[in-house]
RNA sequence: CGGGGUGUAGCUCAGCCUGGUUUAGAGCGCCUGGUUCGGGACCAGGAGGUCGCAGGUUCAAAUCCUGUCACCCCGACCA
């Protein structure tokens, strides 16, 4: 390919908001175009590549022995209320709108565009897959998909619509499963290692999708979003939306010693008694610290939340400001009785309505969550603990307002304390304490009483760490806290824990029966008895590839590509191309080595030495053939890696031979 | 969705606060001619803008006001 023929785009300057490396490199290098937030064009180019990294996928997909289909971008959103997504996704589930609005006739009230395949795949298993026979099998799509992201950002990385290769696994039980989710994880491996992507898997949240059990590949940057956290021995790594930290369970020093709030065993207790401090205005941990001459991890952190119960998971009646448009309102399958199997046809909520047998007592709920002041809570782990304390799935939860957090505690915010709060308790009402808290003695918290605050709280002592018998409230101790950055591996190896942002580029998902079930996707088992299959899937992310693997390749200059992904695999450049006997030579190697199977550009534009070789750094093409009038003279060119940039003078031939043997390694 | 910011030439931006000497500017890029020619050259000339859109105030609006749309950033949210 001729350069001057071709189309690349070059800029000497980007925009001042981009900030990723790999933002500001797609669009100087002429990879990309916005056309809208979260919207881009892929530019010959930059569209060379995403092809390349598509093939490596499909290559290993197929190699891992997956089959690949196409599925449509269209989907009736029938199929969503199936399994009950539609409330899940929430705004980012696309929707076509009717001509006239409200027009409940038109198709298109009733048309998604799909940011996942998960419905489609297991519609098409319930149609086909009919017997264990036919079992197990991966079937894999690389496609667009399209999400109403509230805000894009970071060039290609967050974006409305991405290319996106999705797989998913049937298998006859969970045996089988694992070992299609190990095909998976191990042809993922294959893929980032090929694309030269620096990866590391991590366990995983499923988030919306369900499922149990999940692991992410991550690549490490400053440009990502998540944060991950990685023990220095490397022997645990988890995304910290799940990670866990080291706790030594078989310390039994600090038991309840009594199940009555109200009465903290006198006598047995060495630790400080309680004692009222006046700190007027020092609502934040810090600001107590100072006052009390204590440190964070002495403080106790009190925080009042509101749990909300799935009253109407259909959306009609969410109020307009429910900023939970995620898992709130999603009817738990799990906790479904018999009913589960039946798709529910109805668009007002009907099958809900049986799910939830306590919601008529208290759709809303008062939570007082405990964590050591230099620790966050993550409110992951969070809803995971108060589901299960209250046996109810689906659980909404929000910081509490002012009003109520003064109506439990009777004081301003910020001065929330443990101790006593238990007698304000109401019905249903939950006390939620991280498990690093019951470690602890004489602690500071919150007095409960407006610019005061407490020393000498005792867990056990000033607040009960199990629920008192007969109370009408739960008392819980679980592990709800963000890891940081220096907690020991949860392995007990001892290893420190790092915490690293980073870019997911893949995630694989055990699904089990959660879409089976409730699509009501069955197979026949060898007995002969329908049986929902067990799945997994597994997404990768075509665009976050190539933007992870110019975040971990690149200088100031530009983009250093892998070979694997490059655009063009060598870039020969003309220095004088005036100049016949310099044009010749180029476009002879040029020729040599495209009918060697090389792709090769050739960039053949009359343009002055420098700019030709900032464009062919800022482009990144791995191997460079310069090709001068004054080399040529000596008869020789001059090959260099665009990686180390070290040249060596070649004789033509021995130039073509250089380049061909640097791309079969 | 909450908070903040920005819309002026293909790109990056100045001008706006304090309305009128601004015929709306600069740099990059583009076109023409010339000089250059191994790390984004120089000189001369030139093309290119409904100042996001719609109202309003005013003798007069890129500039002030209102509305609206778009884009960006922080947060929330997020297979």
């Amino acid at each position: 390919m001729r350069w001057s023929q071709f189309f690349i785009p070059t800029t000497k300057e980007s925009p001042k908001d981009a900030t990723a490396a790999s933002h500001i490199l797609m669009l100087r290098a002429g990879l990309i175009r916005q056309l809208a937030a979260g919207i881009y064009s892929y530019l010959p180019l930059g569209y060379r590549t995403l092809r390349k990294v598509a093939e490596i996928v499909r290559q290993e997909m197929n190699r891992a022995g997956a089959v690949e289909l196409n599925m449509p971008v269209l989907q009736p959103v029938d199929l969503w209320e199936q399994t009950g997504r539609t409330a899940a996704m929430g705004d980012v589930l696309l929707r076509l709108r009717p001509i006239h609005s409200g027009d409940h006739s038109d198709w298109r009230s009733h048309t998604v565009l799909g940011p996942t395949h998960e419905e489609v795949v297991t519609e098409i298993a319930r149609a086909y897959l009919n017997s264990y026979k036919q079992l197990p099998i991966t079937l894999y799509q690389i496609q667009v998909k399209f999400r109403g992201e509230a805000r894009p950002k970071s060039g290609v990385l967050r974006t409305r619509e991405f290319l996106m290769k999705d797989a998913y696994s049937f298998d006859a039980d969970t045996a089988g499963l694992d070992l299609s989710y190990q095909k998976m994880y191990d042809a993922y491996c294959r893929i980032f290692s090929r694309c030269g992507l620096p990866y590391v898997a991590v366990e995983a949240d499923t988030g919306a999708i369900g499922g149990d059990v999940s692991h992410e590949f991550m690549v490490l940057t400053d440009a990502g979003e998540d944060t991950v956290a990685i023990s220095e021995s490397g022997d645990y790594a988890a995304n910290t939306e799940r990670a866990t930290a080291f706790f030594d369970a078989s310390h039994e020093a600090t038991r309840p010693r009594s199940h009555t709030e109200q009465e903290p065993a006198e006598g047995e207790a060495p630790a400080e008694p309680l004692r009222e401090v006046h700190t007027p205005g020092a609502g934040r941990v810090d600001d107590v610290c100072k006052l009390l001459g204590t440190a964070p991890a002495q403080m106790i952190k009190t925080l009042i939340y509101t749990g909300t119960y799935p009253t109407n998971p259909s959306n009609a009646t969410q109020p307009s400001n429910a900023t939970q448009p995620s898992n709130a309102t999603q009817p738990s399958n799990a906790t479904r009785p018999s009913n589960a199997t039946r798709p529910s046809p109805d668009r007002k909520g009907g099958v809900s309505s049986q799910s939830a047998p306590a919601t008529d007592i208290a759709p809303t709920i008062r939570l007082v969550v405990l964590v050591r002041g230099d620790h966050e809570i993550n409110e992951i782990k969070l809803r995971k603990a108060a589901e299960a304390a209250c046996g109810q799935m689906g659980l909404t939860l929000e910081l509490a307002d002012p009003r109520t957090i003064e109506g439990l505690t009777g004081a301003a915010v910020g001065f929330a304390g443990p101790q006593g709060l238990a007698a304000r308790f109401r019905q249903g009402d939950l006390l939620l304490i991280d498990r690093d808290v019951t470690r602890m003695r004489s602690a500071a918290s919150g007095a409960n009483r407006t610019d005061y605050h407490v020393t000498g709280v005792t867990p056990g002592r000033d607040f009960p760490l199990e629920t008192p018998p007969g109370a009408a409230f739960v008392v819980a101790v679980a592990d709800i806290r963000m890891v940081v950055d220096g907690d020991r591996s949860p392995t007990g190896s001892g290893a420190p824990i790092r915490l690293k942002t980073a870019i997911e580029v893949g995630h694989v998902f055990k699904l089990g029966t959660k879409y089976s079930q409730s699509m009501d996707a069955t197979f026949l088992t060898r007995e002969g008895k329908p049986h929902p299959f067990v799945m997994g899937c597994y997404g990768i992310g075509v665009n976050r590839i190539i933007a992870a693997a110019i975040e971990s390749n690149h200088d100031a200059n530009g983009i250093i590509w892998p070979l694997s992904i490059a655009p063009f695999e060598v870039l020969i450049v003309a220095l004088d191309p005036k100049d016949e006997h310099v044009m010749q030579t180029a476009a002879s190697l040029h020729d040599q080595l495209e009918a060697a199977g090389a792709e090769a550009l050739l960039d053949d534009r009359d343009e002055r030495a420098g700019f030709k070789f900032k464009d062919a750094d800022l482009i990144g093409i791995p191997l460079r053939v310069v090709v001068g009038k004054k080399s040529l003279a000596d008869g020789v060119v001059e090959f260099s890696r665009r990686r180390d940039g070290e040249k060596r003078l070649l004789a033509p031939a021995a130039a073509v031979a250089e380049v061909l043997s640097q791309r079969t390694p």
